[in-house]
DNA sequence: TTTATCCCCTA
DNA sequence: GTAGGGGATAAAT
């Protein structure tokens, strides 16, 4: 390593683009966008406070154009123009940078990149210059002891070594190297067919371009021929993937490396940011936070102490440790509490390896601590306390409440700006990076189990967690607090549904094993026969699982023509191009149905069967309560809301959803629920009066878009209304509209116009959705759940234009997931004076049950009335409900 | 072993 | 055109 100093030269522009992307979409409370301002400040702390005595010098691009615009009039044609929401970051970002100390350099005429081979070139006698940036084109200018390059966001440090691995060529031939291969995201195009390993191969072999170029007949084939017809382009790529080294500075160095920071502005742009957590800590710690205290529990006396905390405090975080997901087998390794920011306490209960020390019994010493967790269950916090809750309650504990889950409560807060796992949280809520799960046990086949962690590790992670928690919930509870609706809609909905879902989950539902085990091998022999059809047709054998071998087949072989691509641009082998090809050509045929019985085959007979839980002989899926945008709930492993309905095969499906003996099936869903809610939120006259007077409403649509009488509307008539009435929930377009219906764009647009006329009501709600998203960045349901657009100010049309659509979908989608939601709480108060039912599934619209045989006609009379009450519109809500031995007949 | 792409199932 | 989950293959690691 080198004696110099080091010194850090950042790529402003590089990383502001990187961090505007990667960042989730924060805003002050008045609006101004902040995300990418975050994500490039939090770098610079970091290179701060890694490298405490470095200078750094920012460098940004300056607007306009450069001279390489005038060496390639395409040069950077196919960039965007800065988004808006990023250029009103820029400002504030630079004066964050100049008050940190990192002056900012911009320099017109010119790129970043050309300044900061500048600066390299004038520092490196006397520095260690580190170049901090994403872009490669930089790598020319490493230079073993002097000039390095690194990537800030993975922490790799490029020196000639790292840069010939990663390339195959040396930094001195990097600009040949560019000039060969191109740079699509500058584009500029590079020699056809020469990608990056035919340019280091050459270059590795012929030193330079010169000899290259010299000995250019020696190359073979295409690629040769391609590198021939390019020799006079090449001169022109090296001009421009060349940095300047001699670019005019408008400040001298010293006065560059000396700049001083001014930390009493840098506070008050924080405070101007809301970045509160940057605010009086200027010296930046990324791991642990300052102070903090993590004790392991191991004796009567520290247990004691713990208990007296707990029954003191206002509110106290509780994590489990355990050595599965799976809550019904999952065994407690160890339990985290927090009673106190920067405080956490760990008891280890079954850590399990070689010279691990006696720990507290969970049936004799900790017999305290879990009545005092009992006692003081109305303070219990949590991280998706789905989870914790039942591991608790197996071992023991006797939990039926709790105060908080944080997850619901950043969900609640912003369902859209980020995922809503602890890790997450703790870093773009608390700017405080976690020790992740993964560190202290391994992954794949070196995986540990918890109960083989060391327990000091163990504390450190498992306290860490529960003071995460507690510093959570004291982030977010003001700031719901002072929203009365988010606070009821978390209060009065999210949590006391968490419990309703907690129970059907545990519930489970009945699979008919041995139906889809028998319907598999049907599938399997139907399966083979159609493979075989499939090869002699195409008079070879192939992968008819694999789109790129089919695609082969279809296109190059038979020479079938190619509808449509994909959105990469290969032909697209999907549904609706095969169903075409299929009018002339019987393979596409075979491949359909090949395809409809594979899927049915893999992703619900045989992946429904592997579901089955040992122990319950049920299936027990998980349902996600803070994942959508919208409010609804996802399910996974198994995902019970994607079942097939709409073909008789698929069906067959359903017939394996079975009850007990003597019990049968219920279910029970909303009749076109988003429909009534556009009609009670649009208060349109037309569209209400066809709920209020129970019409058929895609009959009574169609009657008024073709302006006949309701009885003379015609089946394809109320198809298209149909279509239309679906479109418009989804912010329909004449184009999505086209599509759908197989019919012009002209008659589409007509259809829409003529829809509006009629439903004047409709397009002014529609109207005005737009209007308050563009306001407030997000839409309302009924409930004042938030759904956040951020995209909707977007300077990219096409992403204003789904968020437009998303925000018109938002009220729609969103209210009817608060009903059912609503309707569910109602339905199991209602059950838990009825034990003869039991709630079984969720989906979207419909709630299914197992119910009593004997009792199922008085149940569905019951569940039907709850759920028409569970909310008051202008427009009555309509339940269909069936009973039947299983879900197919039940629907 | 992880990630990306394509395809397809639901409300 | 909205909102999701997930299987199979192929490429990247």
């Amino acid at each position: 390593m080198s004696q110099n100093p080091q010194i850090f030269l950042i790529d402003g522009s590089s990383y502001l683009y990187r961090a505007f992307h990667a960042m989730p979409p924060l805003t002050t409370s008045k609006g101004l966008p902040t995300g990418a301002i975050k994500g490039v400040a939090n770098m610079l702390r970091n290179i701060k406070n890694n490298f405490p005595d470095a200078p750094i010098i920012t460098i940004f691009d300056a607007k306009g154009k450069n001279f390489r615009h005038e060496i390639l009039e395409s040069y950077k044609a196919n960039r965007p123009p800065m988004p808006d929401e990023l250029i009103k970051q820029l400002d504030p970002l630079k004066k964050i940078c100049n008050y940190m100390g990192a002056p900012v350099v911009e320099i017109s005429g010119v790129e970043a990149d050309d300044v900061i081979a500048t600066l390299a070139s004038e520092l490196k006698s006397k520095h260690t210059v580190i170049i901090s940036s994403l872009d490669k084109d930089l790598m020319q200018l490493v230079e073993d002891e002097k000039v390095l390059m690194m990537n800030t966001m993975t922490d790799e440090t490029f020196d000639s070594k790292k840069v010939r691995e990663k390339f195959g060529v040396g930094p001195e031939q990097i600009i040949e190297y560019l000039a060969l291969v191109g740079d699509s995201s500058d584009n500029i195009p590079g020699v056809p067919k020469v990608g990056p390993k035919t340019a280091s191969k050459w270059l590795t072999e012929y030193l330079n371009l010169e000899n290259l170029i010299n000995k250019s007949s020696e190359l073979k084939g295409a690629v040769g021929e391609s590198f021939r017809d390019s020799i006079s382009d090449l001169e022109r790529n090296i001009e421009l993937v060349t940095l300047k080294k001699d670019v005019p500075l408008k400040k001298s160095i010293s006065e560059l490396v000396s700049f001083e920071p001014d930390n009493k502005a840098l506070e008050k742009i924080y405070e101007e940011l809301e970045f509160n957590a940057w605010i009086n800590n200027q010296n930046t710690k990324t791991r642990n936070f300052k102070d903090a205290n993590y004790e392991t529990i191991n004796n009567k006396k520290s247990l004691d102490n713990l208990i007296k905390k707990i029954n003191s405090s206002s509110a106290f975080a509780i994590d489990t440790e355990t050595d599965s997901l799976d809550t019904k087998i999952a065994k407690l390794i160890g339990i985290s509490i927090s009673v106190k920011t920067e405080e956490g306490y760990y008891i280890p209960i079954a850590h399990d390896y070689d010279d691990s020390p006696d720990q507290l019994d969970l049936n004799k010493e900790l017999q305290g601590f879990r009545k005092a967790i009992e006692q003081n269950q109305h303070k219990l916090v949590g991280q998706n306390l789905k989870y914790d809750l039942p591991v608790l309650k197996n071992h023991g504990f006797t939990i039926d409440n709790f105060l908080a889950d944080t997850m619901i409560m950043s969900y609640v807060f912003n369902s859209v700006g980020s995922r809503h796992g602890l890790d997450n949280l703790a870093k773009n809520y608390l700017d405080y990076e976690t020790i992740k799960y993964d560190e202290i046990t391994g992954t794949g086949k070196n995986k540990i189990s918890f109960s083989k962690v060391n327990i000091d590790l163990a504390t450190n992670y498992a306290a860490e967690d529960a003071d995460v928690t507690l510093r959570l919930y004291e982030f977010f509870s003001p700031k719901i607090r002072s929203e009365k609706k988010l606070e009821s809609l978390l209060t009065d909905l999210e949590y006391p549904v968490l419990k309703v879902l907690l129970g059907m989950e545990n519930n489970g539902v009945k699979i008919d094993q041995k139906m889809l085990v028998d319907y598999s091998k049907e599938l399997s022999k139907r399966l083979e026969k159609l493979v075989n059809k499939a090869f002699s047709l195409s008079g070879e054998e192939f992968n008819l699982d694999s789109p790129k071998q089919l695609l082969e087949i279809l296109f190059n072989k038979l020479n079938l023509p190619v509808l449509k691509k994909t959105p990469k641009g290969q032909p697209s082998t999907n549904e609706e191009t095969l169903q075409k090809l299929a009018e002339d050509y019987e393979l596409p045929r075979v491949i359909l149905e090949y395809r409809g019985l594979a899927k049915l085959k893999s992703t619900y007979t045989d992946s429904l069967v592997n579901m089955i839980h040992t122990n319950t002989e049920r299936v027990h899926t998980s349902y996600q309560q803070a994942v959508t945008s919208t409010g609804r709930l996802s399910s996974t492993e198994p995902n019970l809301q994607n079942i097939p309905i709409k073909t008789e095969e698929g069906r067959k499906i359903r017939q394996a959803f079975i009850a007990e003996k003597d019990s049968c099936i219920i279910s029970a869903d909303y009749s076109q629920i988003e429909l009534r809610i556009m009609a009670h939120l649009s208060k349109d006259i037309n569209l209400n009066s066809a709920f209020t007077d129970g019409k058929d409403v895609h009959s009574a649509t169609a009657a008024e878009i073709f302006e006949v009488d309701i009885n003379n509307v015609t089946g394809d008539q109320r198809r298209k209304a149909k279509a239309i009435n679906f479109g418009l929930m989804y912010g329909m377009t004449a184009f999505g509209l086209t599509r759908q219906l197989g019919i012009s764009r002209n008659d589409a647009q007509m259809y829409l116009d003529s829809y509006f006329s009629k439903y004047d009501g409709v397009l002014k709600y529609m109207n005005e959705i737009r209007e308050q998203a563009r306001k407030k960045h997000y839409v309302e349901t009924i409930f004042g759940r938030r759904v956040h657009v951020p995209e909707i100010n977007s300077g990219n049309g096409l992403r204003k234009k789904a968020a437009e659509r998303a925000a018109i979908n938002g009220p729609l989608q969103g209210s009817a997931a608060d009903i059912i939601k609503k309707a569910m709480l109602d339905v199991n108060q209602w059950i838990q004076e009825n034990s003869s039912i039991k709630m079984i599934m969720q989906v979207h619209d419909e709630l299914v049950f197992e119910a009593d045989e004997n009792f199922k006609d008085s149940c569905c009379k019951s569940i039907k009335e709850i759920m028409e009450k569970a909310v008051t519109l202008d427009v009555p809500l309509v339940v269909d409900i069936n009973h039947g031995n299983n879900w197919n007949e039940a629907h």
